[in-house]
Order: C-alpha cells, then structure tokens, then sequence
RNA sequence: GCUAGCGUAGCUCAACGGUAGAGCACCGGUUUUGUAAACCGGUGGUUGUGGGUUCAAAUCCCACCGCUAGCUCCA
C-alpha cells in the first residue's frame, strides 16, 4: 500500500500500483475527468504513472506518505504540460503531412510552444491549415499518451531505427549520462522525451499554429537549419481567442508603427538601416529625458564631460574593445590608401592563413595603394613578418568609430593627476557610439547601429566600490520608478568560469562578483545570477524590463571593472603617498536613448505623460474670431516653457478636437467668444473629456505647472496580464 | 550573418500578364463654426534598384538593397 497526503491535509492509503488518475477516481469520475497531470512530492508527473514510481523520479522515499496534487485545467503547471503535448501532436501531424521529418526539440513556451523538424523543405504559412486539420483530427481521437522506458542501448537502438538521427546526436551528446531513457508513444507517434504529458489527446480543446521560422539545432549556427512551428494551445477556446486579442492590441502598440504615425523618429534607407533619425516630436521626448537625467546626476556629484565620436584604434586595442568585437563594429578609419590591405595581410598572417601564392600576391598590389614595406623579410618566420607589418601600421593613422565610450573617459581620467581626496571620479556623458549589429537584429529603436548611451564611469578606491556600486542602483531604480516602468527584474550577469573570452585576474573577478551579490542582497533587491552573460571586462547587473508585447529588453546596467583601469595603468595617490590603482565603475540607466525611447513609446502607447509630451497642449478657437485671443493664450503658455500650438484652420472645433484626440495631446484649451471676452479658458481634457472647466488661463497654467514638477503620470494603458494564458517557464535543462 | 516571407502615392491599402486606383494627408476655394470628421475642386506613383522572359511586367525569373518574423550575436 501507498500512502498518500492530499493538498486539504487528508491522507488515505491505495494499492501499491495506483497512479494519481486512479486517486482522482475514487475521489470522483468529475475530477477523474478534470485530471491533466500531478505533482508528486514537487515534482509535475503524468497523471498515469504510478505514484511510487514517480515519488522514486522524484528523488524521494515511496515508502513516506506521498504528497498528491491534482492537476486540472485551472492550474498554470497542467498548461505547460498540455502544450508540450500539443507539440507532439504537432509533430505528429507534420509527420503525416510530410514525407522525411527529422525531430529535434519540442519545448513549451510560457505563451505556447515550438517544435524543430529537420525535413528537406521548408513549410510554409500556407501548410498551417492542412496540419492543423490533421492536429484536429489526432485530438478527436483521444489516444493516450503512453510512457516506456528503455535502457541506453535500447533506447539508442530504437531512435536508429525510426531514423531519427537528431535523437541519436543528442543521446550520444547531451544525454550522454543517462543510464535510462523515456518514450512517450502516441499511436504511430513515438518520442524520446521526458515528459510529463497529459493522459490522453482529447484534453487539449483549443490550439492555434502561429509562425514557421528557419532555427538550429542546439543553437549552433553553423549547422543545418530545421524549421521551428510555433503553436499555442489552450483549455478552451475563450483562452485562445483571448490570447490572439491580447497579440493584436499589443501589435498596435509597437514603436514602429506608433513612431511614424506620431512622427517621432524615422529610419532612412538613404541614411542606413540601424540609424535614427530623431524627428522634431520625437526629439522633444529624448530631449526632455536627457535634461531630466543630467539634472540627477549633477545632483548626485557627477560631473558632465564631452568625448568625440572617433578615436585611435590603438586605443581600442588596449582597452580590449576592438580585438574582442571587431565583428560587430563599423570597419576602421585607414588614413593611407593601402590601410586595409596591410590590416588584411595581418590578420591572415596572424590566423595562419596566408599560403605564399597569396603573399606574393600581397607584396605585388602593395606598391599600388603606395605601401613600401622595404623590409619585408620574405623568408623570414611569421613573428619577424607581423612585426615588420605592425611597425608599418604603427606610423599610419588608424581611427575607429568609437563602440563604446569608457576609453574616451579613462583618457580624460588619465589627463591629470588624482589624488585620493578627490575619488570618486564621476564623469558622465549622453555619448553617441556606432556598433555594426548584424542585419537581421536591427529593430526599430529598440536595436540600432548608432546609439546614445547617457553613459557614465566613475572611478573610485576600492573601499568606494560598494557604496558607489549602491547608490547607482539606486539611480537607476529612481528613474525607471520616475517613469512607471516596474515591470522589470535584475541579471546579476556573471562569467562563465569555462570560458576564455574575460580579460583580467581570478583575484579581481571574485572580488568584482562577490561587492555585486553583496550590495544587491543589502538592497533586497531580488537577483538572478546568469552565467556567461558577464562584460569581458567585468560582472554586471542588468535592468531588464518587459515591454508591451512581452519582450523583454536590456535597458539600465551597472558594471564593476577592475580590469580597464589595469589595461590602461590608472592610479591615484593614496594617503600613504603612493600609487594605487582605482576601480571604474560603467553604468548607464536608461541604456541608449534609442532604446529606452523606444520601450517608453509602447510602454505609454505613445501617449505621454504632461511632462514628456512633444505636443502638450493644443489652443483650439472656435472660430477665427478667437484667433487673436488664442495667440495671446499660446503666447502666455510658451513664457511659461509649454509647448503649445493653436488649431488656426478654419474647420469645425469638432474635427479640432478629433485631430488633437488622436494626436494623444494631453490638454486643449477651447477659446471661444466667451473665453476671449473673460480672459479664461475651457480646459479639455484628453483622459477625461467629460468634466471640463472654464478657468482664468493662469489658474490653469499653475495646473499644467503642478503635473510636469511632479512629472505626474496620469495614465499609463496596460496590456491586461490576462490571467490563466499562460504556463510555467518552457522546458529547460537536458529536456530531452 | 542564416532561414522564410514581404517592398504599389506622405500614410493605410486595392489592382495579381493587357493603358496604376481608393480613403486619409497635402494644396486651392466656399464656409466662421461650442466639444471626435462642413462642402467643392485639385496636385501627387518610370510600382525599392538593376537585369532578364514576353507583342505586353506592379504582376513571371535572377541579382542587389531594404523591411518583418525567428535563429545566431549583443561591450
């Protein structure tokens, strides 16, 4: 017998064999039916495994009363594990349809799940409605999923045999480890998988195929690229239908669409993609966070600098910046003709890829870009022929488009002498800075190729680092809470103690990783550590804020480096009167003004609060009677730094409103021949048209007044979180 | 960068082998208006670029550029 403990605290004993279904129908055929999986001992189980076998998976002792809870369509758990076998039903039918599918992974989603088929030709959108129909078809049918298991070399034998040679790679690879295998079969359909699934097909009452995309196995771009189906299923079909209504509405708040329908910000194919152009609305709401900012950080003991957009290569080359992501930078700035050629032939020489056919190829075009290199040593090694070529390089001028501003900064740090006394050091600039990100990342303003980062360093003693460390985070709460975006979390982003891509010192990078966990952990601020998402120079902790669709985007982040200020031999005098070396600190708040823009166009739908308004108030006469009188209005709010315009066309004061209604201005002042005659203003407001107020205009300039000094956020529209959409995390781990 | 899809007027879209069209915007005129669109008229496109097939190409084919989704990357 097995003893079981119910979530109301109630325990009963059942046959040894007994599996939760079993439970739930001696509970009641309802609930049997309800039933799509189980938590065993904290662990989601499939609803027809033995309980003692799932307790034994678990990790835990079958012969202690097993804690049972039943998993029905209400909870989020049941949601993940009804999706993942939504996706092998998914597979099932592209099987059916498709002649040659190779299976790789199948994971859940939190919003629905995937499914990577490697088949000789891509499907397509036009393909959804036929396996869908087939999907549709399986689920009437209400086959079981059954679970088997098989030890290593049955299990290896039995991928071989259905040709799934994926499987096989992955049992070779990931699951090298794994004594023993499960299966899951569903009529003809049989997988490697660890499961749970729900007990039969029939439990899944709505689904959805919604994108086909190209993607590789295990990630690996260099291999061959499967096709990923991603679906969404649900429990019934108002989910679904919810789901799709929440996907459209979040559609129409991308900063895309909202930006050129505001004319805040356009990209030119003349100019280039990846390249903003700010336009004059947009400009205002950049403008007015960057004085927003500067101000704080005057406040707050930094001081403003200015660097230029260029910089010497060799700076790069120091700092680490240019060997480390030259890929993704825009290609340096050679002042001789024959620049390139020369940086060509050393990084083939460097990587042994220069084979003597192609260096005399070399040595003959030189004298044509008018590179003399008298002393080349033909048939001398590799060192003394790099050498020979860098000390070529070294007379010519090299710039870079900066990527990044720190080593401007660490120059303007190394430009005098520092004492102790006056660290920290706080140098901050809104700094523009050129990256070539690949051309399938760019992304309106969320993704650029030019970007201004409100960018600061602060160089301090290493006893300064934690408290510094502190009060930026703090910065940056102040502003993200400034702005209403709480909908974010903090990445302690570690190194990855496997990886050779960090520069500096074990000894600097605990020190680095331990003051980071400590001052968050003193915060309360609750962190995830991320291996291997760490700056080559140093840990980091990252803002990450989710934005109206779901995405989530890096914006704020604090960076700890004790490395650049070694590359680059900074010191300052200690009390002891000798040379010590400080600790910088990077950390940008917003990220880039580009980005944070963009997030805070969807985050407000495009309509901003008072403060940050590109258009805050719009003078509306009723006819052109009032004209006058509304120009001495507009005049009087402009004294008063608002920006403000008046509606002079001749239309109605109907389509006036309409248009100012749907250009999202926060306030209109309708003047009419009552107005002018009482020097007041009726004040319409955009959130709330229904109670209006004729006022003396300077009562209601003290108004508008108020709400941009306490930046005063009145509305910000919320794409609901619609509860019960979505499941747990995807599958994670060796998800197999 | 990779895979797939898509590029028609300032914007949103139609025409899908047979002389490129609508609404909004814009311009001109009439109207002088009290809370989400007054009326009349007009301008505007060698259909992303360059080749090709065809009697004929926005439409079919190729290359390039750009955009979108996903993958890979992100100092």
């Amino acid at each position: 017998m097995v003893s079981v403990l119910l979530p109301d605290g109630s325990r009963k004993d059942y046959p040894d064999d007994s599996t939760p279904l079993a439970v739930a129908e001696s509970i009641g055929s309802r609930l049997a039916k309800a039933v799509v999986a189980a938590v065993v001992n904290g662990k989601v189980v499939d609803s027809r495994r033995p309980l003692v076998e799932s307790a034994e998976a678990a990790g835990t002792d079958p012969a202690q009363p097993i804690s049972l809870k039943l998993l029905t369509d209400r909870d989020p758990e049941a949601l993940s594990v009804m999706r993942h076998s939504a996706a092998h039903i998914m597979a099932r039918a592209v099987m059916r349809v498709f002649p040659h599918v190779g299976l790789a992974f199948g994971p859940t989603l939190p919003t629905g799940f995937y499914y990577d088929f490697d088949m000789p030709d891509p499907i397509r959108e036009d393909d959804f409605p036929r396996i869908e129909a087939e999907m549709g078809k399986i689920i009437a049918e209400a086959e079981t999923f059954d679970r088997f298991e098989l030890p290593r070399g049955e299990a290896l034998q039995l991928c071989a045999d259905l040709g799934q040679a994926l499987k096989v790679q992955h049992l070779q690879t990931g699951l090298a480890d794994h004594a023993s295998l499960s299966f899951y079969r569903q009529g003809e359909f049989v997988d490697l998988c660890r499961g749970p699934h729900i007990p039969d097909a029939g439990r899944i009452k709505a689904f959805k195929l919604l994108s086909v995309a190209g993607a590789h196995f295990k990630g690996d771009a260099s291999g061959r690229t499967l096709q990923r189906l991603y679906g969404t299923a649900f429990f019934s079909q108002k989910d679904l239908d919810a789901y799709l209504t929440q996907i459209e509405e979040a559609k129409r708040r991308d900063h895309r669409v909202l930006g050129k329908q505001h004319n805040l910000f356009h990209i030119s194919q003349d100019v280039g993609p990846g390249l903003a152009l700010w336009l004059p609305k947009g400009a205002v709401v950049r403008g007015t966070l960057e004085e927003f900012i500067k101000h704080e950080l005057v406040a707050r003991g930094y001081t403003p600098v200015y660097s230029p957009h260029v910089g010497r290569v060799e700076m790069y080359e120091t700092s680490g910046h240019f060997p480390y992501y030259r890929d993704s930078q825009f290609s340096p700035i050679f002042g001789h003709p024959g620049g390139s050629l020369v940086d060509r032939w050393i990084t083939l020489l460097a990587d042994n890829g220069l084979n003597p056919g192609n260096e005399r190829k070399f040595l003959e075009f030189a004298p044509f870009l008018d590179v003399k290199i008298d002393n080349y040593p033909i048939g001398g090694s590799v060192e003394e022929k790099l050498a020979a070529l860098r000390s070529w390089q070294g007379m010519q001028e090299r710039y870079l488009l900066k990527p990044m501003n720190c080593p401007h900064h660490v120059q303007i740090y190394k430009s005098q002498q520092r004492s102790y006394r006056e660290l920290p050091v706080r140098l901050a600039e809104f700094g523009t800075v050129y990256r070539h990100e690949q051309s399938g990342e760019l992304n309106g303003l969320l993704r650029v190729r030019g970007l201004t980062q409100d960018d600061a360093h602060q160089f301090c003693t290493p006893d300064q680092v934690e408290n510094e460390f502190l009060e930026t985070v703090k910065l940056v709460q102040f502003v993200l809470g400034s702005l209403g975006l709480d909908n974010y979390r903090v990445q302690l982003s570690l190194r990855d103690p496997g990886s050779d891509k960090y520069v500096g010192s074990e000894e600097n990078w605990q020190r680095a990783e331990a003051s980071l966990r400590r001052v968050l952990t003193d915060l309360q601020l609750p962190f995830e550590p991320r291996a291997g998402e760490a700056a080559f120079y140093g840990p980091k902790a990252d803002f990450m804020v989710k934005d109206c669709i779901g995405r989530e985007w890096q914006l704020g982040t604090v960076q700890l480096d004790y490395n650049l200020p070694e590359r680059f031999q900074l010191e300052y005098i200690g009390a002891d009167n000798r040379a010590h070396r400080p600790v910088m600190i990077h950390r940008a708040p917003f990220g880039s003004m580009e980005r944070f823009v963009g997030v805070l166009i969807e985050h407000f739908a495009a309509a901003f609060p008072l403060w940050l308004a590109p258009e805050q108030i719009r003078i509306l006469p009723i006819s052109e009677k009032q004209n006058e009188y509304a120009g001495q209005v507009e005049q009087a709010l402009k004294g008063r730094g608002f920006r403000a315009t008046t509606d002079l066309r001749s239309s109605k004061v109907n389509a006036k409103i309409r248009d100012a209604q749907l250009e999202l201005i926060p306030y209109m002042l309708v003047v009419g021949g009552k107005e002018a005659e009482q020097g007041t203003v009726t004040i319409r407001d955009r959130l709330d048209p229904e109670h209006q107020q004729s006022i003396p205009l300077a009562q209601a300039i003290e108004l508008f007044q108020t709400e941009v000094r306490e930046r005063k956020i009145r509305q910000t529209k919320k794409v609901p979180e619609a509860t019960g959409l979505h499941g747990g995390e995807g599958v994670e781990e060796n998800a197999y």
